[in-house]
DNA sequence: TTCAATATTTAGACAAAACTAAAAATATGT
DNA sequence: ACATATTTTTAGTTTTGTCTAAATATTGAA
């Protein structure tokens, strides 16, 4: 399995998630930055050895193996993310670039390792789930800020957008993980949220709003 | 920098610190794996990148900015070795491997934050130099066990041989860098050495004696 | 010094993963 | 339904790193 191969199943695998059904050519060729030419060529060699279901024209679906393998990559990349801010003092906004390398290791021990020494942490530094060794993933049941009714309370637990300008827009704030946040008032007229986080009073943008994960 | 030509500098380094002068083809093939007629292609490109003196049928050399990125890659290599040992508990007979996968991620603060996480190393498992961020290696005045005299003592504080059977051998009979070591009778016959390492008595062949480096 | 053995390079081919340009299939609007 | 727009695929090319087979250079022994 090449690292190529690897993320495109990764790719698959995201876009499965957030559009529902099968995943279009165009849709992977955008969010892989490549020519949809060279993903019908990935596309068909990834159907041929059984981790897509492929018919021409019709769009793709990862096969049982192929979310099983996506998943181990996705388990690698997030492991690597939680290490490298907890123990060698990386931000969360300059991880991403370095485990998209590291994701591509190839050693079961190396990971597994890795998970002990790390504590079997149950999610990366923006909040998303670890898959375990076997690949299951914690249920989250999280609500989007923006759709939370004034008055409540509840603790932030992930991000939605893990762009760097999104995270260096969060730190800047004083917004972090775990952090207890108020609903205060929303404005009827741009749906921006005021918020109360500690002794701290702010007032966030609906585009702020609906990336960050709350429980 | 590919890896395939990271692979190539890393190999004329090791093989012109072991035969001195001119690396030739047919060694680099050798200890590569692979055939004579790809290493001369490498080798073109290198000597265009200004990484490798080539001249047809010459044999190489490393130039200066070669010299210093094969010491760059030996570094993460050595380092993250250290770390799979030290941190994930790999035995030093299982970590060469994955290190060969590790050397080429590209970042330089993961490999400055890791040589810090590891509180700065000067050797790694095996006893070999790690190299610094302007890479300098420690001079390590060390002599080979086989060639001490009769009566010496002093530490083992290397391996030449890093095969897997080597390094297993050495765990069976229970010697491990910083062990103090006295040779108490050298065997004209056939160059073996009788030792003792604490309280054991044992007898090494030359073939071991000369693998060990001691200080 | 000359010829045979050895070492090295060249020429041509291949596989992987990407691309461009053009063709074909599907979807859409009136 | 039909023409047009969009999406997807095909065909052919490129780059990187490898290979085999053949050609050429170097070395060394008689």
């Amino acid at each position: 399995m090449t690292q190529s191969e690897e993320n495109y199943l990764k790719a698959v695998y995201h876009l499965e998630g957030s559009q529902m059904g099968k995943v279009n050519t165009n849709a992977i060729a955008d969010y892989m930055r490549t020519k949809p030419s060279s993903v019908t060529d990935m596309v068909k060699k990834l159907s041929e050895k059984g981790l897509l279901n492929y018919k021409r024209y019709q769009g793709v679906s990862l096969t049982v193996p192929g979310t099983k393998k996506a998943l181990s990559v996705i388990r690698k990349h997030r492991l690597w993310e939680t290490f490298l801010v907890e123990k060698l003092d990386f931000s969360w906004d300059e991880v991403h670039e370095v485990a998209e390398q590291l994701e591509h290791i190839e050693s079961e021990k190396l990971i597994d390792q890795l998970d002990s020494f790390l504590g079997f942490p149950k999610a990366d530094p923006h909040g998303d789930p670890i898959p375990d060794k076997n690949g299951e993933l914690e249920e989250q049941h999280t609500r989007l800020l923006s759709l939370l009714p004034v008055n409540s309370s509840s603790i932030c637990v992930g991000v939605r957008d893990t762009s760097v300008s999104f995270l260096n827009y969060l730190d800047k704030n004083k917004i972090a993980l775990g952090d207890q946040i108020q609903v205060l008032e929303k404005e009827a007229f741009d749906d921006s949220v005021h918020i109360q986080i500690g002794e701290r009073k702010l007032h966030l943008s609906n585009r702020i709003a609906s990336n960050l994960f709350m429980k």
